[in-house]
DNA sequence: CTTTTGTATGTTATATCGTAACACGTCAAG
DNA sequence: CTTGACGTGTTACGATATAACATACAAAAG
């Protein structure tokens, strides 16, 4: 493993290489259910999203896709980092322009993303009760949400305590 | 009197003359509240988002504040959007990668976008409900949010009545 | 097995969105 | 009347994203 000791996805530690391959088999199996096809380049760029753990540019991932021998231009990235999130596979984080691998593929979640604005840190936390509020809240204006991006700013964990010393 | 029986930015039609005046009005106190002036072009940048009620990309606003003998780059505009939106006076619609201007400029609220992918109208609902579902979801991360963006993509009832036919 | 059809990949070129850095003007405080 | 903070304007550029077209490739139809 060649992971980093940054934070992120989850503001917590944990078994890198397991979550890794775990996720990735569990895409492999969300995409066929799909009668969608995870091919190399997709697979690819999700493993990128997964290997660093942590929000990622189109452009970043397009580097990373090049270096693997794949296509060097925008349309490479965008095409298969839509594809990921047009399958739950990953999710883009609007603030940041940038995409996620999704932690919960194939599950049915309503993430949050939890953004440390010191160390731009990402956590996909659970909001199932923050989906159900908005559908409410919607409900009163007759609208009927199809999809929702619930992000929130502010400090990690990590970072509140170190700014409180 | 304020506030009319619109779920704000809204997808019905209502008295415009009398949302601009009214909002502008306070948006003037807001900021002088503030200690912050709302110069000639902060003014007409927010008259603009008010008179077109919808959300605008930054360049669409800029073209409108240079036909109005202002300033015609990019950094005018994105300025004076920026101090919009830090005083309350504007949101920024992530999603659209645009402005809004915001329908209760001084009140304490939680917005939340309702998105319509048909006709692109954007709605500002009350999203209290939404922002305390939010905060509780961070806690468990033990994460405390600071600023929110919380937007829903879906059909709004005109275009969604429409669409059924 | 071949043809057809739809999908995927790659490329060039360009659109769209956003910011850094600096010059100038105004105004209020010292 | 100078200084310093702020606001506006400019040029130049960086970052993000997509349109349009060519080629390859795989699954379905013949």
């Amino acid at each position: 493993m060649q992971s980093p000791p940054d934070p992120t996805l989850a503001f917590e530690r944990h078994d890198h290489g397991c979550c890794l391959r775990d996720t990735l088999a569990r895409a492999e199996e969300v995409a066929t259910r799909a009668g969608a096809r995870l091919t190399p380049v997709r697979r690819r760029a999700l493993e990128i999203l997964l290997e660093e753990h942590r929000a990622m540019g189109a452009y970043e991932v397009l580097e990373k896709l090049a270096e693997g021998g794949f296509g060097s231009q925008p349309p490479v990235a965008y095409r298969a980092l839509e594809f990921l999130v047009d399958h739950g596979l990953a999710h883009k984080v609007r603030r940041l322009n940038a995409f996620a691998a999704c932690m919960h593929p194939g599950e049915d979640h309503a993430p949050v993303f939890l953004i440390c604005r010191a160390c731009n840190a990402v956590a996909e936390a659970e909001g199932q009760g923050v989906r159900a509020a908005l559908d409410d809240a919607a409900e009163v204006a007759g609208f009927r949400v199809e999809r929702a991006n619930i992000e929130a700013l502010g400090l990690c964990p990590a970072c509140a305590k170190v700014l409180n010393e």
